[in-house]
DNA sequence: AATGAATGAGATTTCATTCAT
DNA sequence: GATGAATGAAATCTCATTCAT
């Protein structure tokens, strides 16, 4: 009757689910990451977790993966739209400092990512390919033992921001992101 | 004799819980770590872990401030040793890449700290103190704005390690380092 | 049919279970209520318990409280079956004696009831709003001082009667209720 | 070696225990009262309550035990002191309003003690001798059917004050006794 | 005589997941 | 296709009681 294909009602619970996903993560960390409480948040009933999802596990891991697209695709457009090495220098400081390319809740969601891709292979394959990304992104501007050490100084510096809670010195960043750039 | 002291049966019960919560935050993630797993890793009855602590959260926050102050004692042994700057470059290098500062468990319980101290204010008091020792150390050889890089070097190698599970290029962070270090 | 709504298995469950609660805390007291003891006697699985009610003090509250609806209900029933002063004597020494008004395990459960109330204060409520309904069942019959003591009279003899374990004497009952009534 | 006999270090322990226990029991009810508690309250450690007592409930009892004696013995030795009937009215209107014969507190105890003496033989047989003492001490001043009337008029009033948290119209109450003491 | 560390039984509660509708 | 009532496994935690000292 009339086929068996229908459009869902709401084809966009899915990612309203894995949008609802990471705020419960921001907010009460992966280990007190709930079905109820990714519901609620995302304002569905709780059995439409289980009918998209296979576990929560899975809810977790589509979760980091729309994080780390989405993360990766402003890190590629930022460093695409430098001209040259030197604006590309003042591109990843913005990245590392600004609170446009990560908000605080951006920050814990990193951590938690990379902390969770520890204990789960299909995150830890996420997280390997943001790397390679990102590294491909800075490959645009900078040779490559350059790009290694840029990479690790936005990773450590988006830890520090998170523990401490307060801004980074902007110009000490410049001149360390153009400092390893020189070095290679 | 004839005291009415009381004496633990089992003194050293507390730290062996301690460690036992480590080892099991570092297998399965402060998501994964329950009662059950640290009394069966500690050899201890459930019942102890709440005669000792008063909740889970007391333990793994415990946990990793004794984390914290392992890992701050051998930094700071390590950078007081080095005779100057040069040396003090290869220690942090040492510390950077070797398996001896850190194994790959290691690793995986920094970031585990980290992304938890997002959720639990005594973590992250924790953490700041980590940072702060970590600077104090740096601060030996280093001027102010280099021990600030520096050290989100370390950790965001730290995450690069535990995330892509092979060894750093040695001269490649040596390089880094010995830059960033000149450039204030 | 083919609405969406869906339909509990078992609607009645809820009462079920605050019916097994007054029937264990008759049979324990408070003190001896437990989740597995009321899902047991009420034949439901232990998640049950939690799923429909917060909290073992939540299902204890509504349980309180619809015994004391069930009580109030017959209460004034019975006063206003009364045709005048005489018989409303009459039908309050039927509530203190009669074993009908209240069985053994009734005279318990409201002194559980009032114990409970002094440490819960949405019980606390529905022992005010039992004091009032009588108040006011009384009312219909006698002058505000008389029901006030009357309720006394119902009251404590319903704690003797669960002291001593035997029946009252109807007369002197009768002869009290109808001098308190007489005396305002 | 010296005879094994020796005096406790603190022989007034085992009251303090039991006092301790009745204002546990007062402000979290007997479903509240737990060893930690009472020991704590008592100022005395932990083993001391199993050391004295054989368990839990053999606290409870004594403690029960030991308020029943108490009350009694105020409540005859204000009825003796009653020259004649009247007096003996003045009195009982006395103990069932006055704050100085049982405090709130002391209310919220009796309504533990009757509503526990259902689930323990030992209490419910202090119970009954409270009861019995009480009709003893009435029986120097009234006639054996206005003894039962009028102590029940004192528990039925003892748990309304409890409940409803404020005093008794006292002219009333002594109205009421007055006319339940003539009726018989 | 006295204690408090220690434990195991069991209490409350949470929660991923199932499934009838 | 979708839901939310329902459940059982397991989580956290409490506590009376034991017992070495």
């Amino acid at each position: 009757m009339a086929g068996s294909r229908r459009v869902a009602n709401d084809p966009l619970r899915k990612q309203r689910i894995l949008d609802a996903a990471l705020a419960v993560m921001t907010e009460h960390g992966v280990h007190g990451t709930t079905h109820r409480r990714i519901a609620e948040r995302a304002g569905v009933p709780l059995g439409s977790l289980t009918y998209h999802f296979d576990s929560l596990q899975t809810i977790i891991e589509q979760a980091f993966e729309h994080l780390a697209e989405t993360m990766s695709h402003h890190y590629r457009a930022t460093l695409e739209a430098a001209p040259d090495r030197r604006a590309a220098c003042a591109a990843v400081t913005d990245l590392i400092c600004g609170a446009e390319y990560a908000t605080p809740g951006d920050l814990t969601l990193i951590n938690e990512m990379f902390a969770y891709s520890n204990h789960d292979e299909a995150v830890a394959e996420v997280g390997r390919r943001w790397l390679a990304r990102s590294h491909a992104s800075l490959a645009l501007h900078f040779p490559e033992p350059a790009c290694r050490a840029i990479d690790a100084l936005i990773e450590g510096w988006s830890i520090h921001q998170a523990v401490e809670q307060k801004p980074l010195d902007r110009a000490m960043v410049l001149a360390t992101v153009t400092a390893v750039a020189a070095a290679f």
